[in-house]
RNA sequence: GGGCGAUUAGCUCAGUUGGUUAGAGCACUGCGUUUACACCGCAGGUGUCGGGAGUUCGAAUCUCUCAUCGCCCA
């Protein structure tokens, strides 16, 4: 053992940085893909390169870094791949507007130039969040790190929408889009946020051309009337059937527009005749293209009006807009009139206004024939999701999956690899390096996707599309560690480029984490400012109690209400840890060479017990770990450590520690370090650094770091005997404890005990005389079948044993005589719902043996404990 | 409107294939400073397992239904 001993309390600080570095000079989190070993890989889900570490992160990273650290104990080739995201939207804004405050506007700006800004911002902010992955005690591989803007990453940008356009999997088409008027650009319906909003319903009167009569239309957006082509009615709806055919003048346009009839229309939203905007909303689009109707685009990309509409309202803000046309409307009297309602606005997830459908040209990729071996390898199993049920909302997406559009216009990102001849805008030129005479092309402006990047991560980190080293060693991955908010944007796409490009699967077990909330169930977000800093956790708990505590606390496919008091349970487990093995240090002499092999011993009851008791947690942590229950697994170790070996073992250890037989002593040291040596082990890969620490004061002298030390074997001292025989004394010990408690009895005082049992019982509490007197501080006993109880005592029944505890004139028969008759009643309550079942024949019929013979038991137990505690009662009486 | 999930102690959650005297931590109450730990120890109280119905010898667990809450998709 290494001396001096530990400090008093564990002081994170001193010991966290200090171990990240030995491990990374060491070269512990680098993978060889040359070795032998199995490989176990992870690749991280990349963070924006601009972000900041989140509570989130914590929760995500931390279940990686167990992963890949159980793997590495276990002996596998263990790789975790690290990475940032270009996040093309994000961080273009982020950088729009770093360039406003240096009162530089991006139209003032070339391509080139604005790209120039944006990597100088990308080296500055972009090695923020992995420095913060390394406090966290991340384990990747950072001699692997990819940023998805990489050279080599680019290239299988470009190679994957090369081959998808070769496939003809890739087209471009003049469509309405989901618009972003704050980036100018479009965005995928993924990232359109529906909220319920506080609206009205403005009912307008269109007057039927050449007549007095109107027709009332309802609409959401006024604005868009200006962009009407067509007034629609329900085919079936006995109200307007004279209107058909007709048509109406458009106010303030002065357009004469159709009344056509189609099925779309719901005769009971508001009056059932539908004002039609083919170009401004999706449903109106559909209609257009039935009807042939005309397509006027009247907005700008920032969503003022443009030159389709009247002279007045050219140049004004959609907003401006509602109010004059609204305005106008009314001074002509058409306004019929205004009702409160709520309706679903679509929200740009990044530019936080409300999106347009929108008329533009992009391209888009067509998913259906990508789909098929995706679902498939969720739906057999080939990939599994942990935890399942998360398989229902894949399946439901891939069904309904619609073409996705694939092009940004933004410069920060990966430009779309096309080039139209100069001469004649028919000619393409497709291709990852481009055409040999770039002079005679102009390349297509816009930007993929970031999706359409990520989504060959597991891929693309290695040398894709060359298939190199790297690649065949560490394609597929194990494990994705990653949210159930980007199942659809992320998880599911990989699959498919999996299949697609690797003719396989990109990953076998995705396990969604839980989603972080407040106490009141909001999401933490930077946004909302109820998300803490991970950093001001870190200093106050300690980075393995966060780790630890946020582990603990994350239920199985539910949201998580995290509250930074709950870190406390790990703070207190990380210190209460520290202290058992400051403890066992304490006790064992310096320069002790005595550690004995435990085969060869003879050992006791506890020391039995307590080796049980680790077998059997060593098989139920790996189980729970095994099935992805992070928190049960972090329970399983918590609850060992604390209860089972602080509360009982070390307690039962200081008998011998303090009592004079050296040998004992030994036993109980050797038995004490093997506990903690296992227990550091398994905590290592949820609590990296305080292990570490611990295990260099703890290991065996030969012994290497704790990080590639082989994870804790199998072990087969499970004995369910001697567990049940430890029960009863723990509970002997407990029933004397509750005496003492009750009568306030003080520490320093030892009571007598008479107790009335058979030969093998007293045998028993005999045998345990001296862990009796240290555990439950009893003095003379006295035991036996004939013994009458004593006076002046209180009584406690266990396991058919009356305890009587002297007492002299501490009792307080009226609090006794409580407590027995509240268990009377208690057993009576159980006896009866035993009884119940006995008496049923079709429970003895039916019910397995085992289960009808424990009940039998039961009822025998409790009828002896009813008589003795009823026979106990009566002489207090 | 469609789908998914949740509802167990004051709070946050466990509860494996139906059979446990329904558990843990926090909070709470009492006692305690015995040379690991007050970020501690010992002892203690707390539940119609959301409501209802059904299947079963037996339901917190399976089925249906209702209610409430949350998320996703229209």
């Amino acid at each position: 053992m290494s001396k001096p001993t530990l400090d008093k309390a564990y002081n994170p600080a001193a010991v966290e940085d200090k171990w990240y570095d030995h491990w990374s000079t060491r070269g512990y989190f680098h993978a060889d893909a040359h070795s032998k070993k199995e490989p176990y890989t992870i690749v991280i889900p990349p963070p924006n390169v601009t972000g900041m570490l989140t509570v989130g992160h914590v929760l995500n990273n931390t279940i990686q870094d167990i992963l890949i650290r159980k793997a590495r104990m276990e002996g596998k080739e263990a790789c975790w791949i690290p990475g940032t995201d270009h996040a093309s939207i994000a961080t273009e804004s982020k950088v729009v507007s770093m360039l406003q405050e240096k009162g530089i506007n991006k139209e003032d700006l070339s391509r080139e130039e604005f790209l120039e800004y944006a990597w100088e911002w990308k080296e500055k902010y972009g090695g923020i969040i992995i420095r913060q992955l390394k406090k966290l005690g991340c384990s990747c591989d950072w001699e692997r790190e990819r940023f998805t803007m990489d050279e080599g990453y680019t290239k299988a940008v470009l190679t994957a929408f090369v081959k998808l356009y070769e496939k003809g999997l890739i087209y471009k088409g003049y469509r309405l889009v989901n618009w972003c008027p704050v980036s100018k650009s479009a965005i995928s319906d993924e990232e359109v946020i529906h909220k319920e909003k506080n609206g009205h319903l403005w009912h307008f009167r269109y007057p039927i051309t050449g007549s007095q009569e109107y027709l009332i239309v309802a609409t959401t957006r006024p604005e868009t009337m200006l962009g009407d082509t067509a007034v629609a009615i329900h085919p079936e709806d006995v109200r307007y059937q004279h209107l058909i055919g007709k048509t109406v003048t458009l106010p303030l346009v002065e357009r004469e527009i159709p009344i056509i009839t189609d099925e779309y229309v719901d005769p009971e939203f508001g009056t059932g005749c539908v004002k039609v905007t083919p170009a401004h909303d999706p449903n109106d689009f559909v209609m257009g293209e039935r009807h042939d109707l005309k397509f006027i685009n009247i907005m700008n990309n920032d969503a003022s009006l443009n030159s389709n509409v009247p002279d007045k309202y050219v140049g004004l803000s959609r907003e401006d807009a509602r109010k004059a046309v609204l305005a106008d409307l009314q001074s002509e009297g058409l306004l019929d009139k205004i009702e409160d309602y709520v309706n679903k606005v679509g929200y740009s997830e990044r530019g936080h206004v409300p999106i347009e459908s929108y008329m533009s040209e992009q391209w888009f990729m067509k998913m259906n024939d990508l789909v098929k071996p995706a679902m498939d390898a969720v739906n057999n199993g080939d990939i599994k999701f942990h935890p399942e049920h998360w398989t229902k909302t894949y399946n439901h997406w891939m069904k309904n999956i619609k073409d996705w559009c694939i092009s940004r216009q933004l410069w920060w990102g990966h430009q779309i690899p096309v080039w139209v001849h100069k001469e004649d805008s028919k000619i393409i030129h497709v291709s990852v390096d481009g055409p040999e005479d770039p002079e005679n092309w102009d390349r297509d402006p816009d930007v993929l996707d970031t999706w359409a990047s990520s989504w060959l991560w597991p891929m693309a980190v290695h040398t894709w599309p060359e298939h190199e080293h790297d690649l065949k060693k560490f394609y597929p991955t194990n494990s994705l560690v990653t949210g159930p908010d980007i199942i659809f944007f992320w998880v599911a796409r990989m699959i498919m480029t999996g299949y697609e490009f690797m003719d396989e699967l990109p990953f076998k077990d995705v396990y969604f984490t839980s989603i972080l909330r407040d106490e009141t169930s909001q999401k933490l977000s930077k946004s909302l400012g109820n998300s803490p800093d991970p950093f001001d956790l870190f200093d106050e708990y300690g980075t393995d109690a966060v780790r630890f505590g946020i582990m603990l606390m994350a239920p199985q496919g539910l949201d998580v209400l995290f509250s930074k008091d709950r870190l406390e349970i790990g703070r207190n487990f990380m210190n209460k840890l520290w202290n058992a093995c400051r403890f066992v240090q304490m006790n064992i002499p310096e320069n002790w060479d005595e550690e004995v092999n435990l085969d060869e011993q003879d050992l006791n009851l506890p020391e039995k017990w307590i080796l049980s008791r680790l077998s059997k947690t060593i098989d139920d942590y790996n189980r729970q770990l095994d099935r992805f229950y992070f928190n049960e697994a972090a329970k399983v170790l918590y609850d060992f450590t604390w209860n089972d070996f602080c509360d009982w073992y070390v307690e039962i250890a200081k008998t011998k520690f303090y009592g004079d037989d050296e040998s004992k002593a030994d036993i109980a040291r050797t038995i004490s370090l093997k506990c903690i040596r296992v227990v550091l082990a398994m905590l290592h890969p949820y609590s990296p650094f305080i292990t570490e620490e611990l295990w260099s004061k703890f290991k065996k002298p030969e012994a290497s770091d704790l990080i590639i030390t082989p994870w804790p074997e199998k072990e087969t001292n499970q004995n369910n005997d001697v567990e049940k025989e430890m029960a009863l004394l723990q509970e002997v010990v407990t029933a004397i404890r509750s005496i003492r408690s009750r009568m306030n009895v003080p520490p320093s005082k030892y009571s007598d005990l008479v107790v009335r049992c058979d030969d093998g019982q007293a045998f028993f509490l005999e045998n345990h005389r001296d862990l009796l007197k240290s555990l439950a501080r009893t003095g003379e006993m006295t035991l036996g079948a004939a013994i009458e109880k004593p006076g002046q005592s209180a009584t406690a029944v266990v396991g058919g044993m009356e305890i009587y505890i002297l007492l002299g004139g501490l009792v307080d028969l009226d609090q006794e005589k409580e407590r027995m008759e509240k268990r009377i009643n208690e057993i009576n309550r159980l006896i009866t719902g035993i009884n119940g079942k006995l008496s049923n024949d079709n429970f003895i019929k039916r019910a397995p043996e085992q289960v009808v013979e424990k009940e039998r038991s039961n009822l025998k137990k409790l009828t002896e404990e009813f008589d003795k505690v009823t026979a106990n009662l009566e002489m207090l009486q």
